[in-house]
DNA sequence: CTTTCATTTCAACGATTCTTGAAATAATAT
DNA sequence: ATATTATTTCAAGAATCGTTGAAATGAAAG
């Protein structure tokens, strides 16, 4: 991953309905979630909502998926791990401190 | 550590001249570099480093300290390992994928 | 005390992001 | 076909961000 392409990710990471809407999509697990639950979740209009779902699908953090008259929102923990690979192997070196944060305590 | 703080986190490292300088630090390692050599180091103009390296210092990912003329930076890993708990553990709930980016392997 | 060196600050400008509410789209039901 | 429901798209405007080059600051040397 390219600095780049990490600092898309971060980007889409940089505020905190996004970080909400992930939050809310950890805990709805793999069956996901419509749009119009998230909205209400975080307390954000439909088309605010929709704008930061979209950010979210840009940046490849959440898939999407049409379900009748709903789009079901999945979180994709790929780009997260490959964004925590970024950060601690190759940006931190290893760094020992930091990956005891990550580790087993 | 709330949405809100952990997305200004993400909001500092969400350009890659700052990823940039981070890992340049992190290769300086405790010592730390001037602002000079991070300069030329990223390829930017002073006033240009300048400004990120106070993103930076402002997020408190790095620590600043003056020497004679100079001014020098050093990494400072604890807000890293912040965010990246509250990624993993809070915001993604000690998700199994995810500990596996960051554990062993 | 003037000069030099290293860095930051500032103002101006363009670019990007976010919000809002209205209009458009898509799918379904009547 | 028309209406209803769920969501996205759009335009407008405010706010924030990033770049540039010039001016200001801070510290040391002559």
């Amino acid at each position: 991953m390219t600095e780049t392409q990490a600092a898309l990710l971060f980007a889409a990471l940089s505020n905190a309905d996004r970080l909400l809407v992930l939050r809310t999509l950890v805990e709805a697990g793999p069956d996901g979630m419509k749009a119009g639950g998230i909205a209400t979740q975080i307390g954000a209009s439909p088309s605010r909502a929709s704008f930061h779902l979209a950010a979210l699908s840009d940046a490849g953090l959440v898939k999407r998926e049409r379900q009748s008259r709903s789009q079901t929102y999945r979180i994709d923990f790929d780009q997260i791990g490959g964004l925590m690979r970024f950060l601690l192997e190759d940006c931190c070196k290893g760094n020992a401190t930091l990956k005891t944060c990550c580790g087993s305590n």
